[in-house]
DNA sequence: CTCACTTTGTTCGAGAGTCGAACAAAGTCC
DNA sequence: GGACTTTGTTCGACTCTCGAACAAAGTGAG
């Protein structure tokens, strides 16, 4: 009963819009805690709608009354809340080699956290196997039965084609072919699932709780083993005609260089990947027998330590792939000028010692205008924001479509 | 009367999606002939509801009955018509060196059109009564009095911020600061005035009526004096943080080159813009005494043609052209995958000839999966597109809010 | 402290808008 | 020619929102 009160327009399923019920909603998501009389204000409603409304969302559990607000010259307001910890969502973060699981409320919040190295390019089953069980790891730290999850977000390293979400996955990793993540976590926990970038899954992790909050248009720019971009654009995740928006590693960045695998020279991902720059390390070791990472087994952590020490060789490649970088971001901000942009993956966690060659490096290929109101910084989650993302997806489509929060609770 | 029918929430604009009203005006606009019944079926709506509405639209002069259609096993459906001819609009087109405008219906057909070359850039009180004359002389071509136009859309050769148009214009030419095109014509005609980009506006032109129809992922290319991209993006129009996305002038598309205005080199800008190009076509004289372009005086027009007529140092120059052009729409591809990408401006005018080693170059620079679905082409509106998207912008707004179509009656 | 005034939230009748049923008109198909 | 289908209209019923009225709860001046 609650379930047609709140979502009127479940019978027909018109595509006339979000429903009065589902707009406040999002609302008092947005507000946190917000009085009926405010809300009357901010929707242009009478009071009396209002709380027409507010009393069929209480019969739900994500709305409830807390205390009261303060005085504007008479009655105090009844502050309504959205309940944050009403519903948990899963998100699932799938790299090219470790599978890492966020349990999150619905604020961000991420209430249990799961990873582990995999080969997962190599080893279709043996990963859903193990996203299985990180899922129910997660699930197990809460106290509450698993009833009450609205869905599963699932981030990929491969571009996702909108129309047929993992499709796309098994071009990369053909191993994958015949194997469907959305397929295998639908069955096996009933819920909602979706798929998509991982880069595209960082982005809207930054748009909601991070660096981008506010900002409508901005890049998300994922430096690990591959390269890849999310684009927000007026507030909406940008994938492209084909999905493939994101596939920024080949972009050209320089006129020559070593050939990549697409087929072209100078690709930003024959210098900026995790590879590449272990490759240009090992290059330059001759040059640098002083170096920290001489006698050391190369590694990401290790060159990053380096760089993080001030040894010169590290700092020298850090230099370079800092200006790679740079034409790559300088590209965006003259196509696209978004506000900010924001690096993620493992080397973001170099900071200002990425941060200050890099924006030299854009500075000088960009056009003051778009430079001007851009800002570059590294990512505010952290290790966690792809699979935050992933699981923010999900929020968004409940927010979007409450109807999903229902179904989650009726289980 | 009718206005309120037409529009019921005028009074208390709320912002509640548009009205049944507004989205059935829209769905007879783009089906050009429907039946009750058929509106009834797409928008899921009762067929009495349905009947009403229509009554309603039809006490404007926007719709009508016109015949029925074909029996699907019953009676015959009557057709309602959307009255292409029952508003008028006006584009105009600010160019750097010139003025044209234009005189649409309601489908995108030019009624009259009017152009002359104009100091636009330093004349801008005389350029403004410019505007005026030919606006006067494409309405005055008209038999009906002008009481029915719907509004005036303007594309100027610049950058404009979307929260105050006009504004930007005099950041390009300065002696426009304190004229405002929008101000003075919307004294002068008391309708609604529209400003944007002009290569926004070919954008626009292109996706409504040209070879972006039904693509809601597309990029136009203006390519005359100034170069400047307008961006499709999700069916929706993309103008960056700052309004400045279209700005690929400034992308760098050589790692070294002659300076450019903006402080950097290499520069789209200085390679493919018609300047650029007479430029080079002047530097590589010597070694080509016998071309067609020896004796004359050096113009784009004469450069066209001479490049039609096979000329070999016309052939060059638009084959290191196209090189530059190629570079920059890789780029595109790359950062945002497009389905379609259409080249407008004078250069267009070239079509295989630039077509050709465009999409060769392109194709040398760009990863597989963005370019497999892209199709690259020129312009199929030619030089009229820039002020057909322009009346395009105010038909859109029109149609997204069809109270401006009110106004415009009843004046 | 009292009293006039403001703000909040609820109740209830009125009005607007949509739906479904019923019906007449018009057409198809056997 | 008759059964069935489709269309468009009319009309009563139902749903949703608003505005007025009201009680509760607070502010602030005197």
């Amino acid at each position: 009963m609650s379930s047609a009160m709140i979502a009127p327009q479940a019978a027909g399923s018109r595509a006339r819009g979000p429903s009065l019920s589902n707009l406040m909603l999002k609302l008092i998501w947005r507000r946190k805690e917000i009085s009926r009389a405010d809300i009357a204000r901010v929707m242009d409603l009478s009071r009396s709608t209002v709380s027409r409304i507010v009393s069929d969302l209480q019969s739900t559990d994500l709305v409830a009354d807390v205390g009261v607000g303060p005085s504007r010259g008479g009655r105090r307001p009844v502050l309504v809340a959205f309940q944050d910890g009403a519903r948990v969502i899963l998100g699932v973060d799938v790299g090219a080699s470790h599978v890492s699981v966020a349990l999150t409320d619905l604020r961000g919040r991420v209430l249990a956290w799961r990873e582990r190295g995999h080969p997962v390019r190599s080893d279709p089953a043996g990963t859903l196997r193990l996203i299985g069980e990180l899922c129910d790891a997660c699930l197990a730290a809460r106290d509450r039965p698993f009833s009450d999850l609205v869905g599963i977000g699932v981030a990929v390293p491969s571009p996702v084609d909108p129309r047929n979400p993992g499709r796309m996955f098994d071009r990369i990793f053909p191993a994958w072919r015949g194997h469907s993540v959305v397929d295998h976590l639908q069955t096996r926990y009933d819920t909602a699932v979706v798929v998509d970038n991982d880069a595209n899954l960082g982005a809207v992790a930054e748009h909601r709780w991070g660096w981008g909050v506010g900002v409508d248009d901005l890049t998300y720019l994922k430096v690990s083993t591959g390269i890849g971009a999310g684009h927000i654009i007026g507030g909406r995740l940008n994938r492209g005609s084909a999905g493939m928006a994101g596939e920024i590693g080949h972009l050209a960045t320089a006129s020559d260089g070593p050939p990549c695998v697409c087929g072209n020279r100078g690709c930003l991902a024959t210098f900026a990947g995790t590879h590449a720059v272990l490759n240009r390390v090992e290059a330059l070791l001759p040059e640098h027998p002083d170096s920290l990472l001489a006698d050391r087994r190369l590694s990401i952590a290790a060159f990053e330590e380096a760089a993080l020490a001030s040894d010169r060789l590290a700092l020298r490649v850090v230099h370079e792939t800092a200006q790679h970088l740079g034409t790559a971001i300088a590209g965006v901000l003259n196509l696209m000028n978004p506000a900010t942009v924001i690096l993620g993956g493992s080397l973001a966690r170099l900071g200002d010692l990425l941060l200050e060659p890099l924006r030299d490096a854009v500075s000088r290929r960009t056009f003051a205008g778009s430079l001007a109101s851009a800002t570059i910084r590294t990512s505010a989650l952290g290790p966690q924001s792809i699979a935050l993302g992933a699981a923010t997806h999900i929020l968004d489509s409940a927010l979007a479509d409450t109807r999903l929060f229902l179904r989650a609770a009726a289980e």
